[in-house]
DNA sequence: AATGCGTGGAA
DNA sequence: TTTCCAAGCAT
C-alpha cells in the first residue's frame, strides 16, 4: 500500500508519463465545448475510442450545441448513432439535450449533481464531465482506473466484479488535493489503463509505476475469478441489433411483416444498405417469436415506434 | 445485486 | 474459429 508520503512522487511520475504518451483526442482539444465532452463521454461508455472518433466528429458538425440536437427528432439521434452499439445511449443523449434546453438555458451544467440528473449520465460520466470540461476535483472511477488501482495498489489482476465502496474510497485517497492536478491525474491514470495497464496483455516494461506496482511485485498473480463472457449468437440482443439496423437504413416506415417474416422481395434488386440490413436480419434465422420479442423491446424502449404505415425510428 | 443492453477489432 | 472486452447506465 502506498503511504501518503509517496503520493506526490506517484502523481508526478504518472502525470509526466501522460505528458509524453497521451493520445491527441479531439475532445481533449482546448477548443472543444463542454457539450463535446459530454457527447464524447456518453459515446465512450463501453465503446473503444477508435470507433467513437468519426461518429463524434459527425455529431459535433451536425449538432454543435445541445439546442441543435434537441431540435432534431429523437430518431435522428438513433440513426446517426450508426453502429456504435447500445443505441439507447443516443436516445438518452437526445433527452439530455432537451433537458439542457429546458432546465439549463441550453448549456451543460458544471456540477456533479446537476450532471448526474441528466438521462444517460451516471456517476462516472457526471464526474468525468465535471472534471474534464469544468476543471473540478472529482473522484473519476472508470474501468481503466479501477484496473490500475487493483494492480498497482491492491495487487490483484482485476478489480472487483462490481464497483465497490472500497474502490471509491481508495480512488478518493489517491486523488491529488489541488483541482488542476486532480484533473491531470484522472486523465493520466485512465490513459495508463487504456494504453499500458491493459486488461489482456499489460506492457509492464513501459509502465511509469512498475517499481511500485503491488501486482508486479507479487509476480502478476492470476485473476481470482473468471469474468463471464457475454453471450451473443442467438440472443435477443443480436436480433434487436439486426432489427434496429433495418430501421436505421430505412427512410420511412417498414411494415411489420417484413421484420417478422422471412425474406420478402421488395423489388430493390438486392442493392443498397437497406437490402443488406434486411438480408442480415433474415439470415440470422431467428424464430418469428424471437423477432417479435426483439421488436417489442425496441418499441418499449422508445427506439422505435409503430404507425399505421409500419415501424420506424421515433419521430 | 444481478441483468440486459450492441458492436467489431484484436488475441 | 471463438473468445474477450471497450471512458457504464438503468432497473
Amino acid at each position: 500500500m502506498f503511504s501518503r508520503r509517496d503520493l506526490p512522487a506517484l502523481h508526478r511520475s504518472v502525470i509526466e508519463w501522460f505528458d509524453t504518451a497521451a493520445r491527441d483526442l479531439p475532445w481533449r482539444s482546448p477548443d472543444r465545448s463542454a457539450w463535446g465532452v459530454l457527447v464524447s463521454e456518453v459515446m465512450l461508455q463501453q465503446t473503444p475510442v477508435v470507433r467513437v472518433l468519426p461518429v463524434w466528429a459527425e455529431w459535433m458538425a451536425r449538432w454543435p450545441s445541445p439546442a441543435d440536437l434537441a431540435a432534431a427528432a429523437p430518431g435522428e439521434a438513433v440513426r446517426h448513432w450508426g453502429r456504435l452499439g447500445y443505441p439507447r445511449r443516443a436516445l438518452r443523449l437526445h433527452a439530455a439535450a432537451v433537458a439542457l434546453v429546458d432546465r439549463h438555458g441550453g448549456a451543460v451544467p458544471g456540477t456533479y449533481g446537476e450532471l448526474l440528473a441528466l438521462p444517460g449520465v451516471g456517476s462516472y460520466t457526471a464526474a468525468a464531465v465535471a472534471a474534464f470540461a469544468f476543471g473540478q476535483r472529482e473522484n473519476v472511477v472508470d474501468t481503466n482506473i479501477r484496473r490500475v488501482h487493483a494492480r498497482a495498489v491492491t495487487g490483484t489482476a482485476l478489480p472487483a466484479r462490481s464497483l465497490t465502496a472500497a474502490e471509491m474510497r481508495l480512488a478518493a485517497d489517491l486523488l491529488p488535493a489541488e483541482p488542476a492536478e486532480s484533473v491531470r491525474w484522472n486523465a493520466a491514470v485512465m490513459e495508463l489503463g487504456a494504453l499500458v495497464c491493459t486488461a489482456r496483455s499489460p506492457q509492464c516494461g513501459q509502465c511509469p509505476v512498475r517499481a511500485a506496482c503491488a501486482w508486479l511485485a507479487a509476480g502478476r498473480p492470476a485473476p481470482e475469478y473468471v469474468p463471464k463472457g457475454q453471450a451473443w449468437a442467438g440472443t435477443d440482443r443480436q436480433v434487436r441489433g439486426a432489427v434496429l439496423a433495418v430501421l436505421r437504413e430505412a427512410e420511412g416506415p417498414v411494415v411489420r411483416d417484413v421484420l417478422l417474416s422471412g425474406p420478402i422481395d421488395l423489388g430493390l434488386g438486392g442493392e443498397g444498405r437497406l437490402s443488406a440490413a434486411l438480408s442480415r436480419l433474415h439470415r440470422l434465422g431467428a424464430p418469428e417469436e424471437q423477432r417479435g420479442r426483439a421488436l417489442a423491446g425496441l418499441l418499449d424502449d422508445g427506439l422505435a415506434e409503430e404507425t399505421a404505415a409500419g415501424i420506424q425510428l421515433p419521430a
